[in-house]
DNA sequence: TCACTACCTGT
DNA sequence: CAGGTAGTG
C-alpha cells in the first residue's frame, strides 16, 4: 500500500518548479471552491487528481513542489459495474494517452514515484495558468480599486485554474443552491462510482473525473439521487447526453476559440447550466478570464464593498448581468480573476486570515473612498429602483 | 422582462 | 437558507 508523499521525508524525490507565493498560493487556490478535487492531506501538503495523474503539491517560498504518483490498481478491490467497463471498451479508440498508460499500468506495476517526465512540469505550469504574472495583475487592480488593494494585501497568490471543461461544467451542475463542502462530496461520489480508479494512497482511494460517455447512460440520474444529488442527477445526465448526441466530440473544448458571450450562451442551452455556472465554465476551463460569475457572494461583495444600488432585491438576469458589467468596467479584461480574489476573502473558511491585519480605522476610510467613487453611478440606479418600488406600492 | 415557486439535501 | 435553474403567469 502506498502512501501520500511527505515533504519532510523524501525531499530527493519531489520535483520542483520556481514559483514566489506571491504568485501562486495553494491553500488559497486549492481551497477557494474553484476546484473540488484536492484536500490538504498533511500540513500544507495538497493531494488532487489532475489531467488523469494524482499529485501531491507543497511550496516553499519560492518554489512549488511537486510528486506524481505512477497508477496503482488493484483489481480486485475495485467494484466496477459490468457496464461502465463496456463503455470503456467502446471509448477505447478516442482513448487519451493517458489511458493507454493506465493499461500498463494495471498490468501490475506497483511503483510509487512516476517516472520523472519533463511533460509533467508542463502540465502545472498549464494548469495553474504560471504564464499569468499574477504579482503584475494585483498591482493593475490595486492602482483602479482601493478596495481591492486592501484585500490583495492579505489574499496574495490567488490564482484561477485552468480546469479541463468536462470535470469543470459537471462539477458546477452540482454547485446550484449548494455549498462548498456538499459539492465536494457529490463530486467524490461522482468520480469513485464513474471515475477510473488511479491509486490508492493510505487507503484513500482516487479517482479521474468520469468521462463524458459514463455519465451518459440513462441510469445515471437514478445511481446519482441514490447517491444524494438531488435534482441535479438528472441535469447531469441530461447535459451529458446532450453533448454527446447533438455535438462533436470536441464540441465542449472548442468553445476555446469562439468570444466569451458566444460561449456563454451556447452553455446555457444546456439542462441545469444557466448564467452562473455558463460563466464558472467560460472562466475557468474556456481561457474567458472577463467572465465573471455572479454568486451571492459577489453579489453581496457588489452591494457591501461597492455601494452597487441596482436591483438590490432582484436576482434577475438583467440584474446579474449589470453586477459583471460594473465589475468588468471597474478591473479591465481580467475581471474574473479579480473577481477570484475577492471571493475568496468573503469566504467563511478564510476569515481568520483576516484577524491581525488592519486597522478598522483604514476600513472606514476606505469605504467613504468608494462611497465618492461609485456615487453617481449608483444614483442612476436608485433612481430606477425608486420608481419600481412607487409601481409596487 | 419580472416575480414567484418548486426542486434535493444537509445544517 | 446554502455559491441556482427552469417553469409558470
Amino acid at each position: 500500500m502506498s502512501q501520500h508523499a511527505l515533504f519532510s521525508e523524501s525531499c530527493k524525490a519531489w520535483r520542483s518548479l520556481p514559483c514566489q507565493q506571491s504568485e501562486l498560493r495553494l491553500d488559497l487556490t486549492l481551497g477557494c471552491g474553484q476546484t473540488f478535487r484536492w484536500r490538504e492531506t498533511a500540513d500544507g501538503h495538497w493531494t488532487g487528481v489532475m489531467r488523469g495523474k494524482v499529485w501531491t503539491l507543497t511550496q516553499t517560498e519560492d518554489t512549488l513542489w511537486y510528486y506524481v504518483y505512477s497508477h496503482q490498481i488493484n483489481p480486485e478491490t475495485e467494484n466496477k459495474q459490468k457496464w461502465k467497463e463496456e463503455e470503456e471498451e467502446q471509448l477505447l479508440g478516442k482513448m487519451s494517452k493517458r489511458k493507454t498508460d493506465m493499461k500498463q499500468e494495471e498490468a501490475g506495476l506497483c511503483t510509487v514515484m512516476s517516472e520523472p517526465d519533463n511533460k509533467d512540469e508542463e502540465l502545472l505550469m498549464d494548469y495553474f495558468q504560471l504564464g499569468v504574472k499574477l504579482g503584475d495583475l494585483y498591482r493593475h487592480w490595486s492602482t483602479l480599486d482601493p478596495h481591492f488593494k486592501h484585500t490583495a494585501s492579505i489574499f496574495t497568490g490567488v490564482r484561477l485554474l485552468h480546469q479541463d471543461p468536462v470535470e469543470c461544467l459537471f462539477s458546477f451542475i452540482c454547485s446550484s443552491n449548494n455549498h462548498i463542502s456538499r459539492i465536494q462530496g457529490m463530486v467524490d461520489r461522482l468520480c469513485q462510482t464513474l471515475g477510473t480508479l488511479l491509486c490508492k494512497l493510505d487507503d484513500v482511494a482516487y479517482h479521474d473525473f468520469p468521462h463524458l460517455q459514463a455519465l451518459t447512460d440513462p441510469s445515471v440520474e437514478m445511481n446519482l439521487r441514490d447517491l444524494g444529488f438531488g435534482y441535479r442527477a438528472r441535469f447531469l445526465q441530461q447535459s451529458a447526453q446532450v453533448i454527446v448526441s447533438s455535438h462533436d466530440p470536441d464540441w465542449l473544448q472548442s468553445l476555446c476559440s469562439i468570444p466569451y458571450l458566444q460561449a456563454r450562451d451556447a452553455l446555457r442551452a444546456l439542462p441545469g447550466v444557466g448564467l452562473k455556472v455558463a460563466d464558472c465554465v467560460c472562466l475557468m476551463s474556456l481561457n474567458k478570464f472577463e467572465a465573471l460569475p455572479v454568486d451571492t457572494h459577489v453579489w453581496q461583495i457588489a452591494k457591501r464593498d461597492y455601494n452597487y444600488a441596482a436591483g438590490s432585491n432582484q436576482k434577475t438576469d438583467r440584474v446579474y448581468k449589470e453586477i459583471g458589467d460594473f465589475f468588468r468596467k471597474l478591473w479591465g479584461p481580467y475581471a474574473g480573476w479579480a473577481q477570484s480574489v475577492l471571493f475568496c476573502a468573503d469566504l467563511k473558511r478564510f476569515q481568520k486570515l483576516k484577524e491581525e491585519i488592519p486597522a478598522l480605522k483604514d476600513k472606514t476610510e476606505l469605504k467613504k473612498k468608494m462611497k465618492e467613487r461609485t456615487h453617481d453611478r449608483c444614483d442612476e440606479k436608485q433612481k430606477r429602483k425608486k420608481g419600481k418600488k412607487q409601481k409596487r406600492s
